[in-house]
DNA sequence: CGCTTAGTTGAGTTCGTTCAACGACTGTGG
DNA sequence: CCACAGTCGTTGAACGAACTCAACTAAGCG
């Protein structure tokens, strides 16, 4: 198991955020920017397979990410893991272990991914002097929140096909809207990570993806799926979609 | 279905908020009791079984329970419903209505429930001038999102018998942290929320809560769940408890 | 070249489902 | 006052979805 490593070499600046051109991000003011700027501390890279934070870390960082495809998850004793999320490039990395002290869950990374560091003790600041800041953290707490309850009602009240159809929709979906395909779309995700989203076996995993497969919503190989028909895993799924709306990020 | 009434009749002034008797919870500054006293535009009361919000609703309002259970959940087209989490005095309801426009879940009553009302359009000044209550509502939702984060856990892999004392030990823990027990522990729930909440059908839910109920763990009567052996619950689930952190609310 | 990881498939078993029926209790209208 | 319908909890029987076990392919890597 690989561990996160400073990027000491090149800060991006938030000035030119590769992030601020994508167009599902709101606009910064200059005012916001300038304490963003001050605000992070440096950059953090993590190789595919890494763990960028551990259940009972008391962290003192808060990251964003700036590239990269992760997942956030929780493990039983005897071992059984259940993945919670997945971390896209703007999300927010963190927040539980800043705020209540402990991380609750870990975060691995599923492909290199960068990451944007940001000091602990200065969040109070962001909450004292930029309160446009601290409303879109909670913005994205609330954002966090909803995708959840997406989640729960998934794997509490969907069937297999529909829970398989739903994840890749949902994770197609959120790849779009950040720009992250280019001519086709690759998740880099195993069998083994979706079925522990769903909360199913390894075995029935391949049984069920390979249902989707045969009906040509997606396509699997070399450790990645490939997705063929984002409306087709939506219908199949019986989900609406995210929704466009602009978010913000920090 | 009921709906909810204003309460002309009668205001909890927040200087004397039964909460705020209550060990859990923390203590407020001066300063912020007079904002939050101002903020507070009314009460409002629902009968149990009654809806206090609708999924698809722009709400221009923001809850605080006083009193009472309830319960958020969300629905498949078809009817089948998910249970996401139960709702008790402290917490805070319709935030994600506030802030993203449109509520992604509905809230129903288990038992008489008392609410403050919080005028959606006075949060931006909370945000501006009491960066301290604009942290706690960040806390209030990632604390939500640490319970979501768990009872994913628990559906996703967590076995039937485990999940139900997982839920039931929760319910429990949440209620004594409250202080909302006296001589005895009763949980206001039918065996089709747990159902509900758990993934599960009914019938397998009656089975698994009996086996639970052969165990001298928990009792179920007249519509109420009632606890025997917290601790033999949180055993027979594997959990951890919620630990017992002074919690804020507004 | 063996070793590991990811994906695939079949067979048998277990867990949870649906269907069905029933008792206890509550509320309602005749 | 009783008859009736509705809700909640309970239980048995049969079915089906998802599990475990096992064996095998293909690819990547030291």
């Amino acid at each position: 198991m690989a561990t996160p490593r400073p990027t000491h070499s090149f800060k991006t600046p938030c000035e030119r955020c590769p992030l601020r051109a994508i167009a599902a991000f709101r606009e910064f003011s200059g005012d916001e920017l300038e304490f963003v700027a001050k605000f992070k501390s440096g950059e953090l890279a993590a190789d595919a397979g890494a763990t960028i934070l551990v259940e009972g870390a008391h962290s003192a960082h808060l990251f964003t990410v700036l590239s990269g495809w992760g997942f956030r998850y929780k493990t039983l004793e005897d071992g059984r893991r259940q993945i919670l999320n997945y971390v896209m490039p703007g999300d927010l990395i963190g927040l539980q272990g800043t705020i209540m002290g402990e991380m609750q869950h870990s975060v691995e990374a599923l492909s290199p991914v960068s990451l944007c560091v940001f000091e602990r003790n200065k969040l109070m600041t962001l909450y004292n002097k930029h309160s446009s800041l601290a409303f879109d953290i909670t913005w994205i707490a609330a954002q966090e929140e909803r995708i959840l309850d997406e989640h729960l009602l998934s794997i509490g009240r969907r069937t297999a096909l529909e829970r398989a159809a739903y994840l890749i929709a949902f994770l197609f979906e959120r790849g779009r809207q950040l720009k992250l395909f280019t001519s086709h779309a690759s998740i880099p995700i195993t069998q083994q990570h979706v079925a522990d989203t769903l909360g199913l076996s390894i075995v029935h995993t391949n049984k069920t993806l390979k249902k989707l497969a045969n009906r040509n919503l997606l396509r699997w190989q070399e450790r990645t799926c490939e997705v063929l028909d984002g409306d087709g895993l939506k219908a199949a799924a019986g989900w609406e979609g995210l929704g466009e709306k602009v978010r913000p990020f920090i």
